[in-house]
This record gives structure tokens, C-alpha cells and sequence, in this order.
DNA sequence: TTATGATATTATAAAAATATAAAATGAAGG
DNA sequence: CCTTCATTTTATATTTTTATAATATCATAA
């Protein structure tokens, strides 16, 4: 079952350090409630507009999140069903207990 | 529900990397079979005795594996629930495709 | 009590991740 | 068109992670 993850580790590392990240963990909650534009994640985190930027383009190169654009914004949400899923172990553990 | 792991992103960021390495998830998922010890580590995966002690080290600071005593041989264990679940989640999205 | 086997620790260099500032793009309103 | 708003891209310095080599520890068997 499990044991075989290893021939696929470097891709399921690569997944996991896409989420090891506080900011991009808070960033990943709040798309986690429903889709939010740039500014709105901005004004949600306090993180920097450059350094939201760059968070949210790892999240898009592992597939986590994607985007549409509406008028001047770009609307993220979570497009990753495996991510939402750790996303639950890791409130069921840090926030739930 | 989910959306207040914020507040604990740190913490649990922390928990993620310690699981976010290629190596580290070829470890866990030989751990999550049962106990072994570092040579049986050594042994299946190819990682350099060093490299398999820091590795090791990393994993029990984050409470993720723990081991016992043996004569001389030291024998690890997955210890952390939420971890097996994560794993579960890897092997699901990576392997069982 | 010494040698050996099993593993950890320390040191250090290389690679990757992060933060920050400056500049660039691109859509839309006037 | 020109400007402005929302966002990305590029550049760079700092910090963290990883790899590797050398050395140390510590339990045990001889």
C-alpha cells in the first residue's frame, strides 16, 4: 500500500513543499472558504503584495491552486483535492485539538 | 474549520517539511510497514549512513518518528498519526493512480 | 580493556527557499 | 491614447536545507 510511494517521492515531495509554508498555509485556508482575488488575500494575510505573488505562483506551478480573471483581478481557488485533504489532517491536528 | 490552521500555520509548516523530502518519504514509507532498524534503513533505501542519521535526527525533532533500543542496533517507528495520514494521502494521489 | 559494529555529531560547502525592492505588464476607464 | 489599478516579473541578499566527509560515541563481544 504505502511502501511504494517511494519510486513517486520525488514527486510527492515536491507536492508537499509546494504546502510547507505558513504563509502559503494561510493563504491555502482562506482559498479553502472559496475563491478570493489578490487583493483580497493581501488584505486577509497582511503578506506582501511581491511576496503574495510569488506564493501564489508555486501554488499554480504545482497545480494547488488556479485562476480566472474577472475584469482587473485574478480570482485564485484551490484545485488540488489531495491538497484540501491535508489541509483537513492539518487543522484536525493543529486547530481542532 | 479550515480556515483557522492561520493561526497555527507556523506550526504546522514546521510539520510539513519535516515530511517534505524525497528521502525522508522513502524512510516513512519503509517505517509505515513497521519498525526497522537504521541499517534495514540504510539497506533498502541506498542513503548514505550520514545523510540517514540527519534524516532520522530531523524526523524525531518533529516528533514524527520515534525508536527504541536493541543491543546495538537502534530501531525506529512512525509515530505520528497525522503523518500516516498524510502518507496516505501521497500514496493515493501518487502511487495508487 | 580493547576492538568492532551501529549510529550520531560536527563541520562545511552547495543548492534551494524566502524576503524585499524595483521595474514591467496588461486590462480598463477616461 | 494615456493613466491607473491589479498583478507579475526580475534581481538580489539572506536564510534554510541538503550533501558529504571526517570524527566521535557508545554498547558489546572477544
Amino acid at each position: 500500500m504505502i511502501e511504494d510511494i517511494s519510486a513517486n517521492a520525488e514527486q510527492a515531495a515536491m507536492f508537499l513543499k509546494g504546502l510547507a509554508n505558513p504563509q502559503r498555509l494561510m493563504i491555502l485556508c482562506l482559498l479553502a472558504e472559496g475563491e478570493k482575488n489578490v487583493s483580497e488575500l493581501i488584505a486577509a494575510t497582511g503578506i506582501p503584495q511581491t511576496s503574495m505573488s510569488q506564493h501564489l505562483n508555486k501554488l499554480k506551478d504545482e497545480n494547488i491552486v488556479d485562476f480566472r480573471r474577472e475584469h482587473r483581478s485574478l480570482f485564485y481557488r484551490l484545485e488540488h483535492p489531495a491538497a484540501l485533504k491535508i489541509m483537513t489532517v492539518l487543522h484536525d491536528e493543529y486547530c481542532a485539538k
